[in-house]
DNA sequence: AGTGCAGTTGACTTT
DNA sequence: TAAAGTCAACTGCAC
């Protein structure tokens, strides 16, 4: 029989400081190993995309360089989990598992239910952790709030790595990046992975770039800049919540500016409210958040989802939004939004038809904000008042100059601005030494018209009995209360 | 200076 | 983290 050892599982944590599993398995003097497993399974469901794997790759590869000095590295494993657990029980003796929870999909949740099975079937203990804040198993969100701040507060761990001295092999499951070469190719426009990146964007967030973070949250092109923009670290664990948290709250400049730095902490609290409305419930993968919103008759038209996902509908902010997502991997809230409810509202297409879409394009992608926060858009929590985005307003409001727009529609770069807002408004005079795309000229819907079918449905739906008791039902489990 | 009126602003409601 | 509609109060202006 092999030698005994402790696992240390990495998931959506790739990081080396304030970590629980790390920590407790440096403290328990016997010989661990630190595993990442790019899971087949989980890589081809609908909602991961080679960004992810990407920035994945790039933050282990970050750690290996900071784990290197004391002979330790992260081994990555191109196995779903269960075969792999149970492979390697059968050449090492595993002592413990350590991983962090995961308030992941179904796929996420059947996959933890194999692997908790094989290893209590060999008498392996599985210890998981807790994270962001978010509790298992809650019924309702009485103390939910309390919970998290002390989660916030409480003390940072401090991991000291002692040098390794055993030489871990194992034959197969190899992974290997020739087998992978795509992963290399990680497209500069996209935040860089790891952990340093982390911390250079936060402390540059809170030195300078907070300044008009409240001004310029809503606006597509200033919020590149004011925002933190340390979502992406936040989704794949380069940096703890945490962390961030104590960072904002003990910056010497904390007090000065305690009004953005608070409506900063507020959000990042909100965050893991969602995650925990997730974490109860991640049939929101799959169906309407309140069951009665299951009734709302969209078109579903083929052709006006792929005007969207090409981001080629004829309404340049929902058009510039688009192509930046899929260039950068990051928006901002506001245009998020108004994505998922032009989507939904003026193309009437069932939310469905572009979650995962866009999950695969968010850099930060991760799913218990997504699926809830869609639906919050789409409409159909009842729960929440619904929100239909004029994407003509936001356009004239949120980018009055076109420096957004004119900046992801080069075709668009030549038209006065006034037209820029409302292309379909060009004459034939107006475009005499100027072609733009069809689509400008005319929108592939109604500018003014069309969210009304889809309005009157989601308002019309409020009052019928079963949303209502659905909406009594979500309240008990998720609104927060002291 | 007071009156009538069109247009604007803001609070509040409805979808 | 919406937008449109409603209504009353207000403003500026002509007479």
């Amino acid at each position: 029989m092999g030698k005994k050892l402790n696992i240390v599982w990495l998931k959506r944590d790739l990081r080396i400081n304030d970590h629980q599993p790390l920590f407790d398995a440096e403290k328990s003097n016997l010989d661990y190993i630190i595993i990442y497993l790019f899971e087949p399974k989980m890589m081809a469901h609908f909602d991961f995309s080679i960004r992810h794997q990407q920035f994945i790759y790039y933050s282990i590869l970050e750690m290996n360089k900071s784990l290197f000095k004391y002979k330790r590295k992260v081994h990555i494993f191109n196995s779903d989990a269960p075969i792999f657990f149970s492979y390697l029980s059968s050449k090492f003796i595993i002592n413990k598992v350590f991983s962090y929870k995961e308030s992941g999909t179904l796929i996420s949740w059947n996959r933890d239910k194999k692997v908790y099975n094989i290893l209590k079937r060999l008498n392996i203990e599985w210890k998981e952790f807790d994270s962001q804040g978010i509790i298992r198993g809650s019924k309702n969100r009485i103390g939910w709030d309390k919970n998290w701040f002390n989660y916030a507060i409480s003390p940072l761990i401090i991991n000291n790595y002692s040098v390794n001295s055993f030489n871990f092999k194992l034959n197969s499951f190899k992974f290997n990046i020739k087998d992978f070469p795509y992963l290399l190719e990680y497209p500069n426009q996209f935040q860089p992975a790891g952990e340093k990146y982390a911390f250079k964007y936060l402390k540059s967030f809170i030195k300078i770039r907070h300044k008009n973070y409240n001004y310029h949250i809503s606006q597509p092109e200033n919020s590149r800049y004011s925002c933190a923009r340390i979502s992406t670290y936040l989704s794949w664990g380069n940096i703890s919540v945490r962390q961030v948290y104590q960072c904002i709250k003990n910056a010497l400049n904390y007090k000065f500016n305690k009004r953005i730095f608070n409506s900063f902490l507020s959000r990042l609290k909100w965050r893991s409210h969602f995650i925990q409305k997730f974490e109860v419930d991640c049939s929101y993968e799959h169906s309407c958040i309140n069951r009665g919103y299951e009734n709302v008759i969209y078109q579903n038209d083929n052709k006006l989802l792929e005007s969207w996902k090409k981001g080629k509908t004829g309404f340049p902010l929902v058009d510039a939004s688009m192509r930046c997502l899929i260039n950068t991997g990051w928006l901002n809230f506001r245009m998020r939004a108004m994505l998922v409810s032009f989507l939904c509202h003026y193309l009437e297409q069932d939310w469905r038809r572009g979650v995962y879409y866009m999950a695969k394009l968010f850099l930060d992608y991760e799913p218990g904000i997504h699926f809830t926060q869609f639906q919050m858009q789409a409409g159909t929590t009842g729960i929440n008042s619904i929100r239909i985005y004029n994407p003509i307003k936001q356009s004239i409001e949120r980018d009055p100059n076109c420096i957004f727009i004119k900046k992801w529609l080069p075709e668009l770069s030549k038209i006065k601005n006034d037209f820029v807002h409302k292309p379909w408004l060009l004459t034939e005079l107006d475009l005499i030494d100027l072609t733009i795309p069809d689509y400008y000229r005319k929108p592939i819907v109604s500018p003014n018209l069309s969210n009304k079918n889809i309005r009157n449905q989601l308002w019309g739906l409020r009052k019928n009995s079963h949303v209502k008791e659905e909406s009594k039902r979500l309240l008990r489990i998720h609104v927060r209360r002291k």
